[in-house]
DNA sequence: CAATCATGGAGTTAATCAATCCACTTATCG
DNA sequence: CGATAAGTGGATTGATTAACTCCATGATTG
């Protein structure tokens, strides 16, 4: 795997629009503002992650994204899977489609990297953000129009 | 992190120079052809476990390798580690230096990173050249001047 | 001294990451 | 209607790195 910047961008604007209210609509702007991430590239990045249905995105003035879904439907696993594919720690599982690696069933490797994989997925895929504790750093989780955001864990 | 394609092979050199008995010594040409490794780029993978101490050289005719330390020594994430560096899941733990990702304390991430790291590098610490059970895959692992290989644990 | 090994350095190729620029479209509000 | 502020799309770039490859040199042993 790896965790790329790209995915880390991607994270931590969700991250960011999963601690105001669910009708909160927040524009690149203000996220690559608040989250210090170049603009243009946070763009491409919203725009990716509303392609893979973890956004809505909402044109015009006023426009911007909110969640697609709910907070406990959004892993971190989905999220940097939606932004690099399928997770694999190396080679030798990447490209799983039977010969692995081009040593067949000798792989001496193979069986110790897929339990490995296991538990960075199990891992990634066991924290939401709903279960992520967001409210920590963003004060402001608990403002908008007066709804408390995050009561649904 | 993401495990390179140099430390997967590292890993299988070391565990095929392992599974010989202790005063064996293997050649770059052996272990290339053993483990289907491009012989020159594995004659540097070499080169360079020996300079992080974890393999002793031999030069001239009959020369190779053998290893420099017991094999309950010889854990994974030191051989991924001579490899990669000091592995790091993203680039929010990759500059550990009080400024991690540029975000200071104030990082949402940061404390998440590390324990998916430490979970990682338990996770590769935990396994040895003594531990880990590749008889299964070297039946030769048994050959050798008679002394059997691997009673140590 | 010749065969067989490791060593060292330079160079290559391809891919990928992390952007950046900019022109275009869309929606709202006054 | 028209200015404004938003997202969209495409092209491109620069840096870095991974994964080699070539080859000339030097050591060791029979």
């Amino acid at each position: 795997m790896q965790i790329s910047r790209k995915s880390d961008y991607a994270l931590r604007a969700m991250v960011y629009i999963a601690a105001w209210e669910e009708d909160k609509i927040c524009s690149i702007n203000e996220i690559s503002d608040a989250e210090k991430v170049p603009r243009e590239y946070l763009a491409k990045i919203l725009k990716e992650l509303s392609l893979q249905g973890l956004l809505h995105s909402y044109k015009g003035i006023n426009g911007g994204y909110r969640l697609a879904k709910s907070r406990e439907e959004i892993t971190f696993l989905s999220i940097v899977e939606a932004m690099q594919g399928k997770i694999a720690v190396n080679d030798c599982i990447r490209h799983s489609d039977g010969d692995s690696c081009g040593r067949k069933s000798d792989c001496a490797m193979h069986e110790f990297w897929l339990a490995e994989q296991k538990r960075v997925t199990d891992s990634l895929g066991s924290v939401s953000l709903s279960s992520f504790n967001y409210k920590k750093f963003y004060p402001f989780a608990q403002r908008g129009n007066g709804k408390p955001v995050a009561e649904t864990n």
